[in-house]
DNA sequence: AATAAATTGAAATTGAGTCTCAATTTGAGG
DNA sequence: CCTCAAATTGAGACTCAATTTCAATTTATT
């Protein structure tokens, strides 16, 4: 089976390079596309993405159930060291920078021969706004 | 706002707690209460274990995106120290005793401020199996 | 009992994501 | 630069877990 390319793969291919900074829904791509005039079907957009991640170049985020799926081009320079922490207070989702992820999920894989998908780390808790508000404290 | 105290509360309540070393979802839930020949409906099962999870007396997970929910009573004797290691391949959840818990709490705790709730600590990824048998799964 | 508020359940609705299929595009081989 | 089969596209239909609706019922208080 032959692949062919295409137009919207270049176009999609481009706008995820140029937005690789960003993990964006297939909703806020398919406007900020209208808006750049360049026409992609949502049908389209969900195939080509699907494959970019099968294929390891997108990162699929599924931060929470409830929120549509992010996706965002692998860095390889910086996709390693983030974490995301969503704050049950405020809602907030934070992107932390952290040297300490590799560390964690080597952990993981030498020791304990498990193999994390770092797309899907979110960890859970209170920022430190809202702990300053004193928030209730749940587990 | 107050809260009355329903048969079907007590039913479901009663169901998760002889179920707790089992992940069910809403279907396997239901079917079950149905041999035991107790009725509750659909959605008085969703709403009921979403107030559980809220108040955090059940765990809900979410193991493949394409399945769907699963809950557990949460045992709060057992849950403390570990983390949970869910594999997507599998489904087979992981207790894991480790010491690099407390330090990976911490580490968020007194570097970036951020609390972190341990019972809702779920890593999704491969187990050591899955590896082996070479899974295709992304997530 | 009377009452108001909370809850239930059957069915309708939602919505992210998938699938269908006719029309179009691609590219290898004349 | 034609031809043609295979791949791809896109509009809209479809799926299905989860949510919402709303009239009927249950709860707990007075």
């Amino acid at each position: 089976m032959a692949t062919y390319n295409t137009i919207q793969k270049q176009i999609i291919i481009k706008f995820l390079e140029e937005h690789k900074d960003h993990h964006l829904n297939i909703d806020e791509m398919l406007e900020l596309l209208k808006k750049e005039d360049v026409s992609v079907s949502r049908a389209t957009l969900y195939r080509t993405i699907d494959s970019l991640v099968e294929s390891g170049v997108v990162r699929k985020y599924v931060i929470n159930e409830n929120e549509k799926a992010c996706f965002q081009y692998i860095d390889s320079d910086d996709c390693h060291h983030h974490f995301h922490l969503l704050c049950s207070e405020c809602g907030k989702l934070i992107h932390l920078e952290c040297e300490k992820f590799e560390e964690i999920l080597e952990h993981f894989s030498s020791e304990h021969g498990f193999k994390v998908y770092p797309g899907r780390v979110v960890l859970y808790g209170i920022c430190s706004e809202c702990q300053e508000k004193g928030g209730t404290n749940n587990a």
